[in-house]
DNA sequence: CTTATTTTGATCGTTTTTGATCGTAATTCG
DNA sequence: CGAATTACGATCAAAAACGATCAAAATAAG
């Protein structure tokens, strides 16, 4: 029957309808609309509830991606950073990476690539853990609750045997005296990672400039490498360009391939 | 249900959500989101406390656990182990969390309790990661892949400065010489664990005993209490009733009604 | 063209869900 | 430690949704 193939459009389409929206759709009685969902319940296509219809067939997948992160504008520039700063790790490098969106974001582009990753961030040891081609070294320590990475003094301990080749740093603000973040005990464990590193590489996208924080992590002279947006003010890259800090800017409206977020 | 889909949605982004906020996100009465929470509770997805609730269903990663037919009898064994062991965690106790699935159950009925936690395992830190009524700690170390612990010399170093009053262990096999387990790097870190412990505690259902794996990880006389559920045999029984071994019988068709009507 | 059968739409009593109220329990604050 | 505040669960009435029933409309058969 040509309507019950409709409904069943609109119920895959929509994943949840309700009876009064099938109603409308089709433009028959809802009384007709039970009857239908009863039969199509009965062949598994749909499962019925109080209110409305799920859809039970294959192919849901579809609906979950667009149900995930909104999309800010803040976000671009952070995948901008990440797809950058990527571009400087080797294969079979041995990395270390903060917690943060922005490194957060670099993880997930890394996924996949032979490496050895050492991370106090929480989320970006999830992303690896079920990858088998990194081997993924969990810095130990108190978690910090709201962002989801240990620190303290556990994690500095740990910190002080450790050597990386690379370090990704996030920050909360950098100003014309340095690198800031907002907690204290973290801090110190960032210049632990710092001197971990050979190498130590801040990401940070262009709002951060100009604003400070509670607690200055790093002077100008400590950072190799910033990898930043291009909304960059000239400013700032004039007077980075004065430094020994290299300075990577990203470009932002790149051809990213479009299915950023892969839940998996 | 529509509504219960957004709940979820809003509740996995976020770990941690009041009830005020589910209101106003979802535009309906409280009662209603109470009456919500505790078929959500019910179906294990999620875990209330006082205030709101915290997200304990699958982070996308925990696939190793998952894997289990979801009506295994096994599974069953294993949540009724975990209900007896938590009866066994005070309020504000120091807990230490060895990885595996029934470790992981009971750690999801820890959820929101005021306890400092102490683990390896990161399945289990993403339950508390967003809670803060817990202290946690996070043991680092290299990641074992399969099962998402660290374990390793960083582990074993790291547990050497701490104390936990009660630690919490899993098993891959009982036998009468004792406590197996596959893994020798991963059976020494448990060894250390049970150094650090005050008092150590063995979670294993039934189908373990007679079991042996590679590498024994304790004996019989190193353990204070051991959580099995009722189906262990009385030949068993009978055995550890000779040792200085506290045996705990969790009872399989514990309160833990039917909750038919969960659509996923 | 008439009759039988099926499908549809409306009505109505019943069940489920919802939102408000209130007494109790837990948590916070002084 | 006690008071104030907040959160919780139980209860109940209103609202929404449901299934059953029946008559009208559409379709098929004779």
């Amino acid at each position: 029957m040509a309507r019950r193939a409709r409904m069943l459009d609109v119920i895959r389409q929509q994943g949840f309808v309700s009876i009064p929206e099938l109603r409308d759709s089709l433009e028959v009685s809802e009384s007709t609309i039970r009857r239908d969902l009863e039969s199509l319940e009965d062949s598994g296509e749909a499962r019925r509830t109080h209110g409305g219809v799920f859809y039970t067939g294959s192919v849901t997948t579809v609906r979950q991606f667009q149900r995930g992160n909104p999309n800010d504008g803040a976000w671009d520039k952070k995948r901008a950073i990440a797809f950058e700063a990527a571009k400087l790790v080797s294969d079979h490098d041995t990395v270390l990476l903060d917690g943060g969106s922005t490194t957060y974001e670099l993880a997930k582009q890394l996924v996949g690539r032979p490496l050895q990753i050492v991370t106090n961030s929480l989320p970006v040891a999830n992303l690896f853990s079920a990858s088998d081609s990194v081997d993924l070294v969990i810095l130990g320590g108190a978690i910090h609750n709201r962002t989801g990475v240990t620190h303290g003094p556990f994690t500095d301990q740990m910190l002080e045997t450790i050597n990386v080749q690379k370090a990704f740093l996030s920050v909360a603000g950098v100003n014309e005296k340095g690198f800031y973040n907002s907690n204290l005990l973290l801090v110190e464990t960032e210049r632990c990672m710092m001197r971990s590193a050979d190498r130590t590489i801040i990401v940070a996208d262009s709002t951060k400039f100009g604003r400070s924080s509670l607690a200055r992590m790093l002077e100008w002279n400590q950072v190799d490498t910033l990898v930043v947006d291009e909304d960059l003010s000239t400013l700032w890259r004039d007077r980075i360009d004065e430094l020994d800090t290299n300075l990577i800017l990203a470009p932002l409206n790149n051809s990213q391939d479009t299915h950023s977020n892969s839940i998996s």
